[in-house]
DNA sequence: GTTTTGTGATGATCCAAATCAAACAATGCC
DNA sequence: GGCATTGTTTGATTTGGATCATCACAAAAC
């Protein structure tokens, strides 16, 4: 089974999964047990209320977890790529998944059923804290989200989507976006149409997209404009060195 | 220690925290490591930032748990009470808390410490499982905020938040507001007035709002509003027509 | 009692974003 | 190459909510 994933999958996923910082047996005894499964994009991996009997690890492409209201709208939660897990929580305690997944370019998908993670668990303890970690790490996502969500408008959440794809903390520098514009406006809590003004907007500040790039002039303007335009007292306690955060 | 806490709250704490499914041994293990804190209304308890070393699980009274963002904007994530543990995921993978907490009344607090739970959840894998439950939980939550907060009008979700109060499936009840209205629009993502206005709206639908109190004269109309109004079909899986097998 | 204070309601106005509609642009297909 | 399809932009309009200001009212203070 592991004939199937080359070094660098396996590379991504301890960087990326609740594989980082397990040991050599635990993770090929994972890996002995786990499918490698396809799917095309479009694909619906699971829809919210199935029993949650299985945890993801994305080997390639692009999935995207999203929540159908009962009136048909559909809220984008999170878009996963390379190297990240997801449904472990689901598989850990609830019985049924709380959103759908639905690959959103061809994937390359590792399986691990609801079963295997159980027993390793019970046999491992430590294997039980990368879980939680990773897990937490989910729950820290989500909050920041709400965050942005209450207190930041549709520009500034572009802006901020944008600054962290930037691999640097200032200058320059220009970026392909990840996915289409659609599914971005969709993460982003707005539609197509608003995002669109929001990056007419944005080029008052140096930013210009263009088809599947956006060139930055300016990082520093653009973080600053996402986190309330001016002179916004950055909030005493220098503590928002979060600088420690796993890009997309 | 126990000596401390009443056999209502151990069975609340059982109910809603990770106490639940514990064994006798475990929790009074944990108890006895734990310590009881009183705090009054306006304390802060701990900042985002701050080293995460202390998991919390509250015997009386409210505490919300918010984000300051970098231009003093204040986010409120959510607001426990009586039984729920939070910072549980904190305190197990990050060393940071991401969020503040503060008390919004007088509160009765259980602390247990970082190395305690680290330690427990090493010698007793299944301690860890419950850990996991109820991180899951509070994943779910979140999952669902932004539900709301991305597919719904305020007025709706305020008609959701009335709607959860109400112990039954239909008929009329009138059930008091837990916490102050400021407090309340804060939860929501909205402003005191806006959540005024909603409440003038929701008249029309026969929710009658006084000092601390809702009359709902019918439930399901009110959940009905919530959800979109009028005739939204109740989220079935058929839709899940959207799955194109799009071959290159 | 009166004053003070805090909280909630209401009104007028402004801004952000959704909506509806149409024009384009890019892409794959026959 | 045209042609349908999907993704993206732009415009006109409406709606939701924020903002700012004021008022009503109850609880607490003097």
């Amino acid at each position: 089974m592991d004939s199937l994933l080359t070094d660098g999958e396996l590379a991504l996923m301890r960087r990326r999964s609740f594989f980082g910082g397990l040991d050599e047996e635990l993770m090929s005894s994972l890996l002995t047990d786990a499918h490698v499964h396809q799917a095309n994009a479009g694909e619906i991996l699971f829809i919210q209320g199935d029993l949650a009997d299985t945890c993801f690890i994305i080997l390639d492409g692009w999935v995207k977890l999203y929540r159908l209201s009962m009136d048909g709208g559909e809220a984008i939660v999170s878009v996963y790529s390379r190297g990240q897990s997801f449904a472990e929580a689901a598989v850990f305690s609830m019985e049924t998944y709380p959103v759908a997944a639905e690959a959103v370019s061809p994937v390359k998908l590792l399986r691990i059923s609801r079963e295997i993670l159980h027993q390793r668990v019970r046999e491992n303890p430590e294997f039980a804290l990368s879980i939680l970690s990773a897990t937490s790490i989910h729950l820290k996502q989500l909050v920041k989200q709400v965050e942005q969500l209450k207190t930041h408008t549709g520009t500034q959440r572009v802006a901020r989507f944008l600054g962290s794809l930037c691999p640097m903390e200032d200058g320059s520098c220009t970026i392909g976006l990840p996915y289409d514009k659609t599914l971005i406006a969709g993460c982003l809590g707005m539609k197509p149409e608003s995002l669109s003004r929001a990056f007419a907007k944005l080029r008052r500040i140096g930013v210009r997209v263009e088809r599947n790039a956006a060139a930055i002039s300016n990082i520093r303007n653009l973080r600053d404009y996402a986190n309330g335009g001016d002179g916004g007292m950055p909030y005493q306690r220098t503590n928002v060195a979060s600088t420690r955060y796993s890009a997309h």
